[in-house]
DNA sequence: CCGTAAAATTATGTATACATTTTGGAGGAA
DNA sequence: TTCCTCCAAAATGTATACATAATTTTACGG
């Protein structure tokens, strides 16, 4: 682990031909749990490119750019994206690579259907299994949420309620839940972070997210789960109302048809 | 497509030198619904060893060995691989390769809640929507399934039995219903493969879809949500009854310590 | 000038090569 | 014996090479 602090030769290698010349060391800089495989840190970048929307939907997945950009070969950032198409953020066509999925208004509907469904499951767990820890450490991000959304930090606000959320569902104690929440959250992210940045809509959602930090302090069950569906619904028939946030169902393959 | 058939020379390529001499055509046996990717055909391939238990849970993956069966090289092995570490059929084990998932009992408990959350959610969408095409659908599936009962083949009792499931799930009309639906189901597999072996519970299991089916039919929310309810509380309490079924919590990643 | 076909270019899919890490074992010291 | 150390063998992680399919460019004829 602390092989290459000191400058010492701790193993003389066969031959010192080193043509593998890149040590990659971009990717440490986020919120790394441990030496994960390359691979696995191309997942999370790649991820958050494209739920930040860097990569666009329905655009093909640009594996040279991302190769140079990255300073890998084509073999992890392939089982990178292999990976990521099995969570359903790229999708595998045949002979042409792969590409960004997009959301149609029918994927939004089920993506929240479900959501709504699963913390809906969650609740009773939820309020029979929380700790006075658990509601704190909500509290603490609800917090700094609040203060995100005080300094119009739209970006460290969105982060800030996801975690909210996150931390409720992981609160009822099912990790499988609380992953397959994580992943369906992750698909439809590409589009909250275009959704609510008008004043009004974001005001609402602040203050539906008042009503469930106090259902949760009080330990409601019926209050919460009437202030998480209040949440979810107000935020999703704002995109109903603005169906332009979301991609059209067909997408040009070509992308130099673009407006560039 | 029909490329092969004639043996003219479509495309005389710009050497011969045919150093890639293995055309993978293992794969195209099973159910294909199209040209896809070899990687996507070992997915499948792979996925299924590991649902039918060929490959044991908590032992690593035998790379070379999956190479020399199916004809191919590493490459795109590993990148099934990865797709199946991020549907997690297996994990992936930083500088030691990837190993097939293994369930712990509480795995197990927190799959089979949430299978019934999902059920659950699903019903009201699917007396609200089902047709009686789907409904006959359904019954085809069931009808096969006492069939296969009856001859006491287990393994497309098992295949029908599911297949009821899963078409009932479909019958939200939510994709990402069904898809997460599949996913959970595939993890548990390995142990639905090995559980109601035993005539008595077998038997109470027909009998329960049997009333899926006839609430079903009768388009009776309530009886049908008592009925699945039923049904994996049945099959997972047999589960709980008979701990020696369901893997530990650590299994040792010698795979020589095994009882060999 | 525009449309069509063939060649050149690029990208993708797959295989192989190389360096590092892990694993297994032989040999020697406590 | 038991434990450690060192070396060899295998497996893993990553990079590169090659063949095929897709895409763009070019050339030619209308």
């Amino acid at each position: 682990m602390a092989a290459d602090t000191h400058p010492a030769p701790v193993k003389p290698v066969k031959n010192a031909k080193a043509r593998h010349d890149a040590p990659p060391e971009h990717l440490n800089s986020d919120s790394d749990g441990g030496p994960l495989t390359l691979t696995m840190r191309l997942v999370r970048q790649i991820r958050r490119l494209i739920i930040e929307g860097e990569l666009i939907p329905g655009h093909k997945v640009p594996q040279q750019d991302l190769c140079r950009r990255f300073g890998v070969s084509r073999t992890p950032l392939r089982e990178a994206l292999k990976y990521l198409a099995s969570e359903g953020l790229l999708v595998v066509v045949p002979n042409r690579g792969l590409r960004v999925a997009e959301l149609t208004q029918r994927d939004v509907d089920e993506a929240v259907a479900l959501l709504g469904g699963l913390e809906r499951m969650a609740v009773p767990y939820v309020i029979r299994a929380i700790t006075d820890a658990q509601i704190a450490e909500i509290g603490e991000a609800h917090y700094r949420m609040i203060g995100h959304y005080a300094r119009g930090k739209i970006n460290e606000y969105f982060l800030a309620a996801e975690q909210v959320h996150e931390l409720i569902v992981a609160a009822a104690g099912n990790r499988l839940l609380l992953e397959t929440y994580r992943n369906l959250l992750h698909r439809i992210m590409v589009i909250r972070y275009r959704s609510n940045t008008d004043p009004e809509r974001w005001a609402q959602a602040v203050a539906e997210h008042e009503r469930i930090f106090e259902a949760l302090k009080a330990r409601d069950e019926k209050a919460l789960e009437q202030a998480l569906t209040a949440h979810r619904g107000g935020g999703w028939r704002h995109l109903k109302d603005h169906p332009e946030l979301v991609h059209s169902t067909d997408v040009v393959d070509l992308p130099n048809t673009t407006d560039s």
